[in-house]
DNA sequence: TATTTATGAAACTAATCGGTTGCAAATATA
DNA sequence: TATATTTGCAACCGATTAGTTTCATAAATA
């Protein structure tokens, strides 16, 4: 299947998981509870998140506890770094542009 | 429409827009020259760009011009925030430990 | 061993998606 | 004014999506 990060944090159910995840390993069902669907069908979003490498499964008996891949939640801000630069500096050079104009205020036009 | 900013940002058509009006603004035409698809195909992805506010128009004569509203893009940096404080908490440790441990290789055990 | 529990996979369905073609409206140009 | 250009919108289409129900498998428990 043709899925990347992207599409896996398109859906909210997804995104959800996520966050739950983030902190604590959990187990499908124990997940299925915090949402009004079946099972199976956090079942399906899990197999999602796990052919993105997204969450990894750890199996204890007959459970299975699905846990956060970190470093997948980094690909999404390395596409935003290019977008982070221009917002940062933007503003820094406003700063900087008033920094400026208040020192040549101040002491006098120096370079 | 049902639509936000990480369903806007799941198809890489619209992920390309981005990044092409990032840095200066384009018609639908212009765009349209950059990828395979027809022109209107690019306009219904403006459309879902623009309905997320996610860009923004700016008419001059019969022509469009679409450019990216950065702190839409802000969003979805906000939403990564609370992983991104984990991911440096645990990296970052893990470097400033692997740089430690070499350091203490090379030189002898020293603070 | 028989039963319950936890899980994934398959088959199906309604809704949505991304694309196309065709058209209408508005602006620029001959 | 007649024509060309730029654009958005509607209608349609095949593929994909997220959900359901049903079933099979494996592990825990009675």
């Amino acid at each position: 299947m043709r899925r990347d990060i992207f599409q896996a944090i398109a859906d909210p159910t997804r995104r959800a998981i996520i966050v739950l995840i983030a902190t604590q390993a959990m187990t499908p069902n124990a997940l299925a509870e915090n949402f009004h669907t079946t099972r199976q069908a956090v079942s399906k979003h899990l197999r999602i998140l796990t052919e993105c490498e997204i969450v990894k499964q750890e199996q204890q008996g007959r459970e299975i506890y699905y846990s956060l891949e970190l470093k997948k939640m980094k690909e999404i801000d390395k596409w935003l770094e290019q977008f982070r630069k221009m917002w940062e500096s933007r503003f820094d050079n406003l700063d900087q542009y008033l920094a400026k104009i208040q020192k040549e205020k101040k002491h006098g036009k120096s370079k």
